[in-house]
DNA sequence: ATTATTTAGGACCGTTTAGTCCATAACCCA
DNA sequence: TGGGTTATGGACTAAACGGTCCTAAATAAT
């Protein structure tokens, strides 16, 4: 029983990023991942090579479809200010969500593997500089438009929304509420009036 | 070749968890964890049980040795403000210490393991509301003094302070330099004034 | 209808894993 | 000096790991 491109690659990436997600690397293994992708073990090797590029086209697959998506409405929000706060609220509705909290995959995949793999981590500062650079647009924007302070440097400040987020996502993990996130973001907003 | 007593449990603990922190619980494989503590694997087994066991006592060492001490200049610091300034420049300079990025074990352990683990889960919980509630004290007294807002909840800002050091620990790992990370802590504090 | 191509399934491989167990050897105490 | 205790090294196990490969089957092209 066999069809030839019966799978949709991208479909099938998508249930891996899933499992990489909610597993961590090292944690999900190759039996887990054809059941997940419903792939046999040869079609997933002839695609994409091996677990560990697999890993490394999730990590794409995840900054392109949930990283970049998310980071349009910095884009789309007319008021800057408006829109982190919008980031927040999307960051706490998405790791709080029923079910097991999975954060995100990328700071996951950097606290588990960041240090030792190259090419995670390559991609890992790619990711960053991409979203530092999205906020800091955002940042200049409200800082022409009057809604944050001018004299504050612009990339600095997109780096302290990151941080807040990344510990934002961490605190979901060990268990932290839906109110108490609220509650962070909103102090944490404070800090770039 | 055995003396009895020969092993400090205390020191193997110390070893044990060294190697965790830096490698995460399910990449530590027992042969690297009787190569780091020294111990035979029939010693390992006698006294600590079993690989999760071990994981368990090495997350109660690191709170006793590694959180607690550091919780302890909160109380020491006579101006509560400049006691979460120095958390910052301490949880910075460890952070970005040459070698390795560790980040935090308990963090490290809670994203790698806290959804699955009940039992780490419990264990990191307990830790956390040891953390909140020695911030919240300081932020208290912090209020007390005039330092800190007082019309804000103590608590509400601890976690928001917990929150910028996981970020921050999170982002170190990902790469960001001292300079950076004290920029993020430097905004950090424009929230609580 | 036949052939060429492309997929899937699963047997198989060597390695590594956590964990068990026991004979041996070194210590303490009498 | 001679037990009794205690830790050690290493042999061992069963299972799981990532990865390879070959056969069989289903399609597309002719």
């Amino acid at each position: 029983m066999a069809r030839p491109r019966e799978f949709n690659e991208s479909e099938a990436l998508g249930d891996a990023m899933q499992l990489f997600w909610g597993r961590g690397y090292e944690s999900a293994s190759l039996s887990e991942i054809t059941k997940a992708t419903g792939l046999s073990k040869s079609s997933l090797y002839d695609t994409f090579g091996n677990k560990h590029e697999l890993l490394l086209s999730s990590l794409q697959f995840y900054i392109e479809n949930m990283v970049q998506p998310s980071l349009a409405i910095l884009e789309e929000e007319p008021s800057p200010r408006r829109a982190i706060e919008r980031r927040f609220e999307m960051v706490i509705e998405v790791s709080t969500a029923p079910g097991p909290r999975r954060g995100c995959l990328i700071a996951n995949t950097t606290l588990e593997l960041g240090a030792r793999d190259e090419a995670v981590a390559k991609q890992v500062l790619a990711a960053h500089s991409m979203v530092e650079q999205a906020y800091a647009q955002a940042i200049e924007r409200g800082q022409a438009v009057g809604e944050i302070d001018p004299t504050k440097d612009a990339r600095s400040l997109a780096r302290y929304i990151m941080a807040c987020l990344a510990g934002m996502l961490c605190l979901s993990k060990a268990g932290f509420d839906a109110p108490k996130l609220r509650d962070i973001a909103a102090t944490a907003m404070l800090a770039i009036a």
